[in-house]
DNA sequence: ACCGATATGTCCGTTAACGAACATACCGTG
DNA sequence: CACGGTATGTTCGTTAACGGACATATCGGT
């Protein structure tokens, strides 16, 4: 909201940064196949197993990857917002995975027809080579929250997805429930209120009934495990930020 | 060594499956360029952060994809044999990865060089289409092992692990000791100790000073939890086994 | 046949997270 | 403004894995 371009009559392709970075000609040349759709709170984009109509590129929303276990508990793998786009088994051939993605935090983005995306990334433009590159950073992003599940505290992984959330987000507020932390994270909710407590008492967050308000953002970055570090490293190295491509 | 073929003098490149697939055009025309290379146990196919000069299509031997924290403690993320490549990060954009990989088992593979292998990836034909398809595969086994660490026992992580390992050998014996094993599930090596124990008594493998036998892999499956079965459904899903493909 | 290196076995106390049950606080709605 | 639903807080015992120390077993080499 300080950007003030998050209402649906502001919406711009660009806010996707993937789509940012494509040049004019490829932007444009896409530009009629992109629909603006909201993304609502606890939407399936897509679920496990099931083939995908649209690639999604959020812009203010942000998107679970979750796979769900036999028993019903689950695990997020990984977290998509305007840096990236879900659905990559569509151009990775598989047409399905066994993941569900969820809308996490609601807000809008910009799908394209499954047609429409094979056939751009087939031609083997820029789109095709930001996918890709996306996708490894995804993968990183995965690897990670593998070796960060098996070492660290549910304090620690708290903070990590905080600020993978936060990094997705125009403001320090979230709208999400100790609860469905707890899904995300695959712990007990319990285990989420006590570290949470933690960090109310530490003065970094205060949170009410499902917000949460960052406070204290660095000491936050203090508490966090290494996992959050590497991630956003890999994903700045392959997606440099230049002046250009948030201004364009 | 059922197979008979392990030698290096009767190696093929079409003992790795990615290569098999190949139509023979494409096939004649990557084999001047592909390299018979041994690759001896422990070592690295490539570090953390360093660029490959070359992709490896596994045929005799197994690598493990490994991240290392600043602690030095370790976690594998995903396994490799004949059933795929090691060096996705040539093809995917990012020309390296904060991962690291390292040869579990020894044996032998093909190599092609990096600026072959993009050459070949950038007309978009089958290599493309498989190169991606495996990495799709590999997304899977990467989210599956995130889960497994998140909620399942040491016990059932080593089932999953020699269940792994033995789809990429042709015998059922792996040479491993405990410690490196406890190294790639990032347990403790006591951790290891007692889970094979319970195997051992169980009459399901044998095992001593770095040699491990599966005695009885249909108890080995029972024991297993869930994530083997998903990983193996998936790739099985994406890479159909036809009789053309072994025999061809 | 012995030695040293390495692999495996077993013990201890400690801890983080679990599973379950229950208590309290807060919000919007009627 | 009372109510019901939902979010959060707290407690209990239990368990899997940890970290460390140490004992034993097995192999290859001289």
């Amino acid at each position: 909201m300080t950007t003030g371009n998050t209402e649906s009559t502001k919406q711009n392709p660009k806010d996707n940064r993937l789509l940012a970075a494509l040049s004019e000609t490829d932007y444009e040349r896409l530009l009629p196949d992109l629909e603006l759709v909201p993304l609502p709170l606890a939407w399936a984009v897509y679920e496990a197993g099931g083939t995908l109509g649209y690639v999604y590129f959020p812009t203010t929303s942000i998107i679970s990857l979750l796979y769900v276990m036999e028993n019903g508990s689950s695990a997020e793998i990984a977290v998509t917002g305007n840096d990236g786009l879900v659905g990559i088994s569509l151009f990775m051939g598989g047409e399905s995975t066994p993941s569900r993605a969820v809308v996490q935090s609601a807000g809008y983005g910009y799908r394209l027809k499954a047609s429409v995306l094979k056939k751009e990334f087939a031609q083997g433009g820029e789109l095709q080579h930001l996918a890709l590159r996306y996708t490894q950073a995804l993968i990183t992003q995965m690897a990670q929250t593998a070796v960060c599940n098996r070492h660290h505290t549910v304090e620690q992984q708290l903070c990590r997805w905080l600020l993978l959330s936060l990094d997705r987000l125009p403001t320090n507020e979230l709208s999400m429930t100790q609860e469905l932390i707890a899904n995300m994270l695959g712990v007990r909710r319990e285990g989420v209120t006590e570290a949470a407590g933690h960090l109310q008492n530490a003065g970094i967050i205060s949170y009410s009934r499902g917000k949460i308000t960052v406070l204290d953002r660095p000491k936050l970055e203090q508490r966090v495990c290494e996992c959050y570090a590497v991630v956003k490293k890999e994903h700045d190295r392959l997606f440099p930020q230049t002046k250009d491509q948030t201004v364009h």
